[in-house]
DNA sequence: GTCTATACCACGATAGAC
DNA sequence: GTCTATCGTGGTATAGAC
């Protein structure tokens, strides 16, 4: 940020960033020890607090690598949409499309296994650390009100605060899928039911789209 | 299990859980130590692992003493409405309302603020820690098979296999929702929109029925 | 500025005395 | 069944080398 970065400095930095990612998404952010890390990416134990000033400062740093291209990628496509509808309202289902895929692009571009981004992210939102998941949720206003916006117009008899808390359970189910993709076998009693990262993309639009347009809680009310 | 208890183990053992479950519930798993437990709960260090063996021992009792009656209300709730419609399929509404009332009506229940339990049961599911949640996920088949039972019943136009991935995707969304409950506030950029627990019930039973009763994946395909 | 060595304190777990 | 003492490991802070 306040320095420029020599060749050296942003070696360490990147080696420390590189192998923490790794090795967060594979055990999670309290089984990975500093130790671990800078063993491993052969850096000194002080450099993680040196250039992140703590485990939660490193922590923060890859929640961020990951989801502001998402983030970004989600309001550049709806973006993209509102222009090519001219005014008009966007479909629903396109919407919600806009705002999973980035999800799921970011997933499959990972080298190495989709699981290990998977879970990466299920982790970021689902950590029981309030603190990381603040951090998470701080680059979410802009997207909320974005998509709030948007789903206003398509959906206009419902209101906007009915919309948000809408937005959060949607949110909240594409996480949670993500956190628990690996281990749908244990919940799933039939035989052997593999639900994979495509099939997981292509189910929840449609769950999502009519949750969204679903009538006024008012008016189903029990 | 295994020891006839005697009064003064059992005064220790339910010492420990009572002020276990009262700070887990507060400050996270990971954040509160057995030292503060046992400190708290005047008893010695040791005495936890004596009874639970090891603190995941014990953050699994804890678990649970909150997740099993939930459970059992959920196949009680949804038994009594399939004996009340003699035979015919229930209303999807219904049947999503005996899946989340259970978990309202808990976190209403806990003494002291609904908050805590809401944070609790959110910290189980969105754990990082797989062991945590493969615990949870235990107790679920038997749930699982249950409603996806019901849901084909009532949406006949649907295969298993769709609805369950959409109960993942509810059961998610109600999960995620608890998790952040403390800090909607945080996400949602509107002025000061507070959403409690019971708009948040009455909110998420129309998303979730439209979202289970959504056409099959084929039919919206983009 | 960048990096290293090292010391500190809190944690979970366990062995063994009582 | 309960306690004390202790072990290994964790995150963190700092003094000082380059």
């Amino acid at each position: 940020m306040t320095e420029a970065a020599t060749e050296a400095s942003v070696d360490t930095k990147t080696r420390i960033l590189t192998v923490a990612e790794e090795l967060f998404a594979e055990h999670g952010f309290d089984a990975v020890s500093l130790r671990h890390i800078t063993t491993e990416a052969g850096v000194n134990l002080a450099s993680v607090n040196y250039y992140f000033g703590s485990k939660e400062g490193l922590v923060a740093e890859v929640i961020s690598e990951h989801c502001a291209p998402i983030n970004r990628e989600r309001l550049s496509l709806l973006a993209e949409a509102e222009a090519a509808a001219e005014g008009k309202p966007l479909r629903v289902e396109t919407i919600v499309d806009t705002f999973v895929s980035p999800v799921f692009t970011a997933a499959e571009a990972a080298d190495g296994s989709t699981g290990r981004f998977c879970r990466l992210v299920g982790r970021v939102m689902g950590d029981r650390d309030e603190r990381v998941r603040a951090l998470a949720a701080k680059q979410f206003p802009e997207v909320f009100a974005a998509y709030q916006e948007a789903l206003c117009r398509s959906l206009p008899h419902l209101t906007p605060e009915v919309l948000g808390t809408r937005l959060l359970f949607m949110a909240g189910a594409l996480v949670q899928s993500l956190l628990f993709l690996d281990q749908i076998g244990d919940v799933m009693p039939g035989p052997g039911e593999k639900v994979d990262v495509a099939t997981l993309r292509h189910q929840i639009i449609p769950f999502m789209a009519a949750g969204l347009s679903a009538p006024r809680p008012d008016d189903s009310a029990a």
